[in-house]
DNA sequence: GGCGACCAATTTTTT
DNA sequence: ATTGGTCGCC
C-alpha cells in the first residue's frame, strides 16, 4: 500500500485515494496523469475491489498495454480489463451482437477504411453517382459523422444541410451491404453497442453487474457515442472516473466533442473534480512557450500549468533555405546530441503529415541514423498482408463476398469478377453464405450458372481453406498461406515486381506474428488474432526500448514524453493544415494550435521547431511561409536562427 | 471471361 | 504506393 501513495502531490494523493462516486481529473500535459490513473486502479484493488469488476477505456492499446503492466507490478493481482473502447466494443459484440436481431452474427469481419470505402464506391456506383461531383472519401467522411452522431439515415433525412440528405440514399444502401455481408465498421463497434445496451436492459444489468468502475482515459476525444456507451455502462452507483486535458483535444475531424469534459459535472452533478496543474516534465522555458501558445486560443478552461524543474534552454526555431536543408539540420543536431552521451530513443521528430517523412528518411539514411517510422504506409495495409487476411476473414466469416473477391483477385485462378458476381448472387437467392455454397460438395448442382473445370477447381480449392485446421493459430496462418500459392505467385513476379521480395519477407513477417500472438494467447480463436490485427493503431508500433530515433505524426505523439524533440514544417499549410486554411473555421484553427501544443508538451529537455523557405510539394517547388503559431510564441523564450542563404546552396537541389 | 500491362489519381490527422 | 480504369490478347 505505502508505495502506491509514495511521492504523490496533494491533489495526486486525493485522486488516488477516490473510491466512490464520479470523478473527473483535468490533468494538464506531462502532470503525472498516467501514474495517479494506475495507481488508483492498483488502491481500488488493494482496497478489495476485484480487477475483473473494473473497466479501463484507454485511447490506444498501446496504452492499454502499458496500463496493464503498470497496475500489475503495482499490485502483483491478475490486471483489470483494459482496451480501447473499439476493442472493448468488439468483445462485446462477439458475445452479444445477435442479440440485436439483424442478421449480424458473432462472426463479423471488422472493415477498415479501405473496406469502407470499397463499399461506398461500390454503392455509389450501383446508384449511379458521379463520384467527380460526390467523392467516395466525402460520402464516408459524412457517413461516419454521421454515425458517431448517432444519427441513422431516417434522421440523417432531416438534416437541414441539403450536402449531408444527398447521401442519405448511399447510408441506407451501405447499411445494408454490411449486414449482408455479416461486417461491421470502426464506428458500427461503438454504435451497436450502444444500441445494445440502449435497447436490452437485461443486457446491460448484466454488464453493471460485471463492472463496477468504469475509468476513462483521454476524455477530451470521446465522440457522442463514446460518450453515451460511458453512461451505459456506469452503473447506478456511478462509480466513474473520467480523466483528460481540454487543451490536449486533437479528434475533433473524428467526430470527438470537448464538452464532454466541459460537461462532466452537469453530466454528474456529484462529481469530483480535480486539476492537476504542475508539470513533472518539462523545463519552465518550454513551458512558456506552450502556455503563451495555447493562450490564443480562445475556447478553453482557464489553466496555466507550472513547474519547479529548471528553466533549460530557450526552445529554438530554425528558418531553412530548403526541406533537404530542414532534414539535414534535425540529421546533424542528432548527431551532436549522440556525441554528447544522448541516446537516440530519447529523441524524437513530430510533422503534420505523413507524406513529410520522405525527406527526412532520406537524410537520416545517409547520415547513418537508425529510426522507426510511426504510421505511415502501415504494416496491416499493404496489399499482400490485405490479401492474407481476407482468406482469414473468409474462414471465419463465410458471408464476406468483399474477402473472397479479394482472394479470387490476389493470383489467377481462372476465375473472375463476373463468375464470382454470379457466385455471389446464387448466393443471395439461396441464403446460403458464398463460402459455404462454394465449398459445398454438391457445387455443380446449387449453383445455377456454367460450372466450367477452373470454377470447379476453385471450388474445390476453397472447401480445403474451409476446413484447414483453425488452431493454433500459428499454424492456421502458416497453413493458408501455404494453401493460398501467394509465395510462389510472388515469386514468379520477382523480375516484373520490385517489391515482390518485400511482400514475401512481409507474409513471413505476418506469419511470425500470428505466432508471437498464438505465444501470448495460448487459447485465443481465428476471430481473437484478427481482432488485434484490425485494431492496432499505428503508436502501438512503438517500441521504448530499442536505441533509435522515432518518427511520427503529431496526432500519433499524443501519450509519449521524449527529451528531445523536434517538429518539422512548422509553416502555412501544414500548422495550420491547408485544408483548415481554405475551408476550416476559427475553432478549426484552434484545434491546429492545440495539435502544436501537444507537440511542444511532449519535450523533457529541448525543443526544435523548424520551417523551411522552399519546399517540394507534390513534385513541384513551392514557397513557403512561418506558421502563424511561431509569431505567437514568446520572444524571450525563444531563440530563432535564421539559415537562409547561409549554408543553404552547398546542399541545395536546385 | 480472364488476365496482364499500362496510365492516372489520390493522401490531414486514425480507432 | 495502391488502386481502378481501359485495352489487347488468349
Amino acid at each position: 500500500m505505502s508505495d502506491i501513495l509514495d511521492q504523490l502531490t496533494e491533489a495526486q494523493r486525493a485522486a488516488v485515494t477516490h473510491m466512490e462516486g464520479p470523478l473527473l481529473v483535468v490533468a494538464g500535459a506531462g502532470s503525472g496523469k498516467t501514474r495517479v490513473v494506475t495507481r488508483r486502479i492498483a488502491h481500488l484493488i488493494q482496497r478489495g475491489v476485484w480487477p475483473n469488476q473494473i473497466l479501463a477505456m484507454t485511447f490506444t492499446n498501446k496504452a492499454a498495454r502499458e496500463m496493464v503492466e503498470r497496475v500489475q507490478s503495482l499490485t502483483g493481482e491478475r490486471p483489470p480489463w483494459v482496451g480501447t473502447f473499439h476493442s472493448a466494443c468488439a468483445r462485446f459484440l462477439r458475445r452479444d451482437i445477435e442479440v440485436l436481431g439483424d442478421g449480424r452474427t458473432g462472426q463479423f469481419t471488422i472493415y477498415d477504411d479501405d473496406d469502407q470505402l470499397s463499399i461506398i464506391k461500390l454503392c455509389m456506383k450501383e446508384a449511379g453517382v458521379n463520384p467527380h461531383e460526390l467523392t467516395p472519401s466525402a460520402v464516408r467522411a459524412r457517413l461516419s459523422r454521421a454515425k458517431c452522431a448517432g444519427v441513422d439515415p431516417d434522421g440523417l433525412e432531416a438534416d437541414p444541410d441539403w450536402q449531408s440528405r444527398q447521401v442519405v440514399g448511399l447510408y441506407r444502401d451501405y447499411e445494408r451491404r454490411l449486414r449482408e455481408l455479416n461486417a461491421v465498421d470502426f464506428d458500427d463497434l461503438l454504435l451497436l453497442s450502444v444500441r445494445l445496451l440502449q435497447e436490452h436492459p437485461a443486457r446491460r444489468d448484466v454488464y453493471h453487474s460485471r463492472f463496477r468502475y468504469i475509468l476513462v482515459d483521454e476524455y477530451q476525444d470521446t465522440n457522442h457515442l463514446q460518450y453515451l456507451l460511458m453512461r451505459l455502462l456506469t452503473g447506478p452507483e456511478q462509480n466513474v472516473h473520467a480523466t483528460g486535458d481540454p487543451d490536449q483535444s486533437i479528434y475533433s475531424w473524428r467526430g470527438a466533442e470537448y464538452r464532454n469534459i466541459m460537461e462532466f459535472q452537469k453530466d454528474f452533478p456529484k462529481a469530483t473534480l480535480i486539476r492537476l496543474e504542475q508539470n513533472y516534465r518539462s523545463t519552465q522555458l518550454i513551458l512558456n512557450a506552450a502556455n503563451e501558445l495555447i493562450r490564443f486560443n480562445t475556447e478553453r478552461i482557464d489553466k496555466e500549468l507550472f513547474t519547479e524543474n529548471d528553466s533549460g534552454v530557450p526552445t529554438q526555431v530554425i528558418h531553412t533555405a530548403t526541406d533537404r536543408d530542414e532534414a539535414d539540420w534535425v540529421a546533424q543536431r542528432v548527431q551532436a546530441l549522440r556525441l554528447e552521451g544522448v541516446r537516440l530513443r530519447q529523441m524524437a521528430v513530430f510533422y503534420r503529415t505523413n507524406a513529410q517523412s520522405r525527406p527526412l528518411e532520406e537524410r537520416l539514411m545517409s547520415a547513418g541514423v537508425p529510426y522507426q517510422l510511426i504510421g505511415g504506409t502501415r504494416f496491416y495495409h499493404r496489399q499482400e498482408i490485405k490479401d492474407l487476411l481476407a482468406h482469414l476473414q473468409l474462414m471465419v466469416n463465410p458471408r464476406d463476398a468483399v474477402a473472397l473477391q479479394r482472394v479470387v483477385g490476389c493470383r489467377p485462378t481462372g476465375v473472375g469478377p463476373k463468375t464470382v458476381e454470379a457466385v455471389v448472387r446464387q448466393s443471395a437467392d439461396d441464403g446460403v453464405a458464398v463460402l459455404d455454397l462454394l465449398a459445398d460438395p454438391a457445387f455443380p448442382t446449387r449453383f445455377r450458372g456454367r460450372c466450367n473445370a477452373r470454377l470447379a477447381a476453385f471450388a474445390a480449392w476453397c472447401r480445403e481453406l474451409r476446413d484447414l485446421p483453425r488452431s493454433p493459430v500459428g499454424d492456421c496462418v502458416a497453413a493458408v498461406v501455404e494453401h493460398s500459392g501467394i509465395l510462389p505467385h510472388l515469386a514468379e513476379r520477382q523480375g516484373r515486381d520490385p517489391l515482390a521480395l518485400d511482400r514475401q519477407e512481409n507474409i513471413a513477417a505476418m506469419i511470425d506474428r500470428a505466432r508471437e500472438f498464438e505465444h501470448e494467447h495460448p487459447d485465443a480463436a481465428l476471430e481473437a488474432f484478427l481482432e488485434e490485427v484490425a485494431l492496432v493503431a499505428d503508436v502501438d508500433s512503438h517500441d521504448p526500448d530499442s536505441d533509435v530515433l522515432s518518427l511520427m505524426t503529431l496526432h500519433a505523439c499524443k501519450g509519449l514524453e521524449f527529451p528531445y524533440v523536434f517538429i518539422v514544417g512548422v509553416e502555412e499549410g501544414y500548422m495550420p493544415h491547408q485544408n483548415v486554411i481554405d475551408h476550416g473555421s476559427d475553432r478549426d484553427v484552434e484545434e491546429e494550435r492545440r495539435l502544436l501544443y501537444v507537440g511542444i508538451t511532449r519535450a523533457r529537455r529541448a525543443v526544435a521547431l523548424l520551417h523551411a523557405e522552399d519546399r517540394f510539394l507534390w513534385d513541384r517547388a513551392s514557397t513557403r511561409v512561418p506558421s502563424r503559431f511561431l509569431s505567437e510564441l514568446p520572444s524571450d523564450d525563444v531563440e530563432r536562427i535564421d539559415l537562409v542563404g547561409r549554408r543553404s546552396r552547398r546542399y541545395s537541389r536546385w
